[in-house]
DNA sequence: TCAATATAGTTGACAAGGAAACTATAGCGA
DNA sequence: TCGCTATAGTTTCCTTGTCAACTATATTGA
């Protein structure tokens, strides 16, 4: 007997996550960003700057992905690219003072997504949720993992 | 204060989900098929044939998009489209013998890869995820969700 | 009956990421 | 010091999906 699609967890957890997935990038697409231009905001947010190279392993895509999402944020005039004064070879990658306004917004664009996302849950069973995807992340030894 | 990505369950989901099926895509592409195709063989298995907007509709995707899978599928003899005789727009997909005669074998790749990833959780644990996933598909009404 | 509309499927333009080749620079070691 | 190798980024080509326009056929209702 063949088994069914759904009888695989990893069916469940993909159908759910790109339902989330999408409606954020919904929500986002009223703000002219994508999911991953977001995410890029996001850790730039809290540092004074990254190198593209240091970008992609964070998010988990290849130097190639980052340096066109950088081409784009730069073309919004979200981000700023610089040589870096210390290797030839290297860029640092920052928020624009724009890019830096918006980051709130699209902030409270992800907690809204994810409240209302997870609102048939109770606390509890996303507590434990989190606590399962942490321990299979750990499991596993992934630091991040493409968007696609 | 800005929230961190880590902060939204859905980045968790995310996170997994994606691990789970590039790890498949991987496993499949050995056998020189790609998730997508292996879905369409899954579902085409269990029923004689199936018109393409049906399965559209189960997978998630756009008619656009079938009727390329389907293209590829045919160019791989997996899948065999014929005219619908009793309406002259449709067609029906149904699967090949050498279609049929490879699911099982991706079938097994599907439970290997579900029984990898999510090891490191006990019984109890992936049930209840499960559950969790069904709920919110019920409480969000999802039929079934664009694969990217 | 037949025009208006709805449905099935295909196609072309575009988007976004991966893989690999390519350029430029750094850094190591004989 | 200089050649080999490693690293940073970019670019090209390929894949696979969406969207919207298009063709063909069905269906509906005045």
């Amino acid at each position: 007997m063949i088994p069914a699609l759904t009888d695989h967890l990893g069916y469940w957890l993909r159908l759910v996550s790109n339902h989330v997935s999408h409606r954020f990038a919904r929500l986002l697409d009223a703000k002219g960003v994508t999911v991953a231009e977001w995410v890029v905001l996001r850790e730039l947010h809290d540092v004074p700057s990254l190198a593209p190279s240091r970008l992609a392993e964070r998010m988990g895509m290849t130097r190639g992905a980052i340096s066109k999402l950088a081409d784009r944020l730069i073309a919004k005039s979200l981000v700023d690219r610089q040589d870096n004064p210390d290797d030839g070879r290297g860029h640092s990658l920052a928020l624009t003072p724009a890019g830096r306004r918006l980051v709130p917004a699209l902030a409270r664009l992800a907690d809204a997504n994810d409240a209302a996302c997870f609102k048939s849950l109770t606390p509890r069973e996303r507590a434990s949720i989190e606590a399962a995807m942490r321990k299979i992340v750990a499991a596993r030894g992934l630091k991040n993992i493409p968007t696609t």
